[in-house]
DNA sequence: AAAAAAT
């Protein structure tokens, strides 16, 4: 099976081989063909399968003949979130290098004048945000009876946002004898009585989750507790084969912190989340992908769907609240077939979550096991550390937002790992790694973490 | 419980 066999242009199968595909994935298999026929479509596949693609390519070739007016776009590809939406507009750059589409997108956080003027000129490509959409249509810039194409992307996600009430006022613009692709993870009822109400006759295929069936994705859980996090967490980044990772956490507060606690560790940190300005979260995200940043602390607003290649490690600060997220957040790596590997710290209060997960994913996660500490520091022993003349109390509980570090402090004041310590902006690294300072070869038998609450 | 999305 080859991309010419499914039907494409020859300027398509140019731009494909160039960005150096040659055999389509299986959702682009059973999708192209029935797409380029104008059928509607259900796809129950995630991202990481190469479903951008599968609609992306028909879509070019389907647009490729006829014109665009004036604020009257052909098409309407709808995203959860900004990134995945600029995600998308890369990809119709990519395949359609050889075709003259104009494409707009309409992602909010960024300034509306460009996407206006660009809807002026007329569209042939439109890939939007619901917010944004809604908000641009609401002011008249745009007319969606012209058209012919709409996506419908990451449904399950778009429920869970709270889009499905805007999704359908939207399809309502459109006309009705538009083709009309659908692409979900799930398919909870929500997303079938949204298909059975927009999509006439469809074409349903399936490819198998990722995440669950992956098996070049080596998923371990780390054995932490609630101040260790950040300590396991450094020595976990740097094993041998740590390259790139995306760091996940469960709030906007603590990717902040932990950022900043990484990059006074020496590490080169981004960090994105949702209270970001927009061009902010794009900037980051663009320093992660050239190299210029190897790790990536992010809220779940990276969770999903995000295609960063070379991505070696996942790490799950905290176990997500909903365990669809842990199958999310470590398809960030093992992508296109290359292998990776994801550790989740687990404090014992993540005992529920973590089953849920296992449940969910129908795999047992194996765990680097907290072994007795035979004395009861596993790093940095005191004596190594000149004692400060007057030492500060130390805090009985975790750190939380309203903690302020003291000025010209590192982040072990803030009572992560509660111990004196030396006075310098940036504190030295651990000498006694115990032993272990590499890759992680047989996950059985180091402690760490086992500070605080053992 | 969180985060995401229009301002």
């Amino acid at each position: 099976m080859t991309f010419a066999d499914l039907g494409l242009s020859d300027e398509l199968l140019r731009a494909v081989a160039e960005s150096g595909y040659t055999e389509p994935t299986p959702i682009q298999a059973q999708a192209i063909p029935p797409v380029l026929m104008n059928r509607d479509l259900i796809g129950i596949a995630q991202t990481g399968t190469g479903k951008t693609a599968s609609f992306v390519l028909p879509m070019i070739d389907i647009l490729a003949h006829g014109r665009s007016r004036a604020r009257m776009p052909r098409s309407l590809i709808l995203e959860p979130t900004r990134e995945l939406a600029a995600q998308v507009a890369e990809n119709f750059e990519k395949y359609g290098k050889y075709h003259k589409l104009s494409m707009a997108l309409l992602i909010g956080g960024v300034n509306m004048s460009d996407q206006v003027a660009a809807l002026e000129k007329g569209v042939d490509v439109l890939i939007a945000t619901p917010g944004r959409l809604m908000d641009l249509f609401a002011r008249g810039k745009i007319l969606l009876s012209g058209c012919s194409i709409l996506v419908i992307d990451e449904a399950d996600r778009m429920l869970d946002m709270g889009f499905i009430p805007d999704i359908e006022e939207i399809c309502t613009k459109l006309p009705p004898n538009r083709q009309t692709l659908l692409f979900s993870a799930t398919m909870p009822p929500p997303i079938k009585k949204l298909s059975d109400r927009f999509l006439s006759n469809p074409k349903q295929i399936e490819v198998a989750r990722p995440a669950t069936a992956n098996a070049s994705i080596e998923q371990r859980l780390v054995e932490t507790s609630a101040r260790g996090k950040r300590e396991t967490l450094r020595r976990l980044l740097r094993a041998d084969d740590m390259r790139t990772a995306i760091i996940f956490s469960n709030r906007k507060t603590t990717v902040r912190e932990l950022t900043d606690s990484l990059r006074r560790h020496g590490f080169q940190a981004g960090q994105i989340h949702g209270d970001m300005e927009q061009p902010e979260r794009l900037k980051e995200l663009d320093r992660f992908k050239n190299g210029e940043i190897n790790i990536l602390v992010a809220s779940d607003v990276a969770a999903r769907g995000l295609d960063i290649k070379g991505v070696s490690h996942v790490f799950n600060h905290d176990v997500p609240w909903h365990p669809d997220d842990y199958v999310h957040r470590i398809g960030r790596t093992g992508r296109g077939g290359a292998t990776g590997k994801a550790f989740t710290l687990v404090t014992p209060d993540d005992a529920e979550a973590i089953e849920a997960i296992e449940k969910l994913t129908g795999q047992t996660i194996a765990r680097l096991a907290k072994p007795e500490p035979a004395k009861a520091e596993p790093v940095e022993p005191e004596p190594a550390q000149p004692k400060p003349a007057e030492e500060r109390p130390r805090r009985e509980r975790a750190p939380r937002r309203g903690d302020r570090p003291p000025a010209g402090r590192g982040e072990k004041a803030k009572g992560a790992t509660p111990r004196p310590e030396p006075r310098r902006e940036i504190p030295a690294e651990p000498v006694d790694m115990n032993g272990w300072n590499g890759p992680i070869p047989s996950f059985l038998d180091y402690g760490f973490g086992t500070r605080g609450n053992s």
